[in-house]
DNA sequence: GTGATTAGTCAGCAT
DNA sequence: ATGCTGACTAATCAC
């Protein structure tokens, strides 16, 4: 998963201390996204000196932990928000079905007095009912 | 909230460049705990130069940072496993609730067929019903 | 070498 | 001054 690495939040400040080499000419956005073939190229093009060479790399290096550190922090926060969605999402789920829930205790309270009007109807009319009909589970 | 700061896995090879200080005599665990007022007493009684007070303080405020970011980080796993075990909780009082849902169902449906053996049965018997009888919400 | 993660440094904000 | 947090550097690990 290639990372983009632009838009976020650079320090530009902290940025300067870095570079104190003078043989500029390549930006940082080229130095993290080029390839390491295509860098030593431009690096033997321009006569940079060893040590030269060796603080580039490590710049590269800085420059693409900076953004490892970054795409770590958004999916720190990505994977909180997305906790946070689901957890609400359950809560609402919850609801919903204590809702459910509620309306069937009710329906079944419904139907219960309704048997039972039925038996004292029975009763009234002295009309014997078979023993399984008569007993509610 | 007065913070613990140890035992939280510090990397003390790095604290050496921080303390090119000879004037030491008095350790990074007392540094960082005593008060303001000691801490000057401390060093006046030594006799430190101003540049070598100035390098203590901020010493003192690197290791206290230090510490504000230990618990800064434990606080966020702890947040995060508090998600965690809310949602599994909720997780579990659904399955419960689902359970529970399908258990009154069914309970239901019992009740609805019970019902209509009952009105079979009048209608057998040739028994009229009242009509709020006759008919299931 | 690349990418991810952890501990530590520092800046900036709020108190 | 203190405490917290975001952004960064450096170390370390897995691949």
């Amino acid at each position: 998963m290639p990372h983009d690495l632009k838009g976020l939040g650079v320090r530009k400040a902290i940025m300067a201390p870095l570079s104190p080499t003078p043989c500029a000419e390549i930006s940082d956005d080229e130095l993290v996204s080029i390839s390491v073939r295509d860098l030593n190229r431009q690096l033997k093009m321009r006569g940079l000196t060893r040590d030269q060479i060796v603080r580039m790399k490590q710049r590269r290096r800085t420059l693409k932990n900076r953004g490892y550190a970054a795409s770590c922090r958004i999916k720190r926060i990505e994977q909180k928000d997305e906790l946070e969605t689901e957890k609400s999402q359950e809560w609402h789920d919850m609801e919903t079905m204590q809702e459910e829930n509620t309306r069937i205790r009710e329906e079944i309270e419904a139907l219960r007095s309704k048997y039972d009007a039925l038996k004292r109807f029975a009763h009234m009319k002295s009309i014997p009912l078979p023993a399984e009909l008569d007993m509610l589970p």
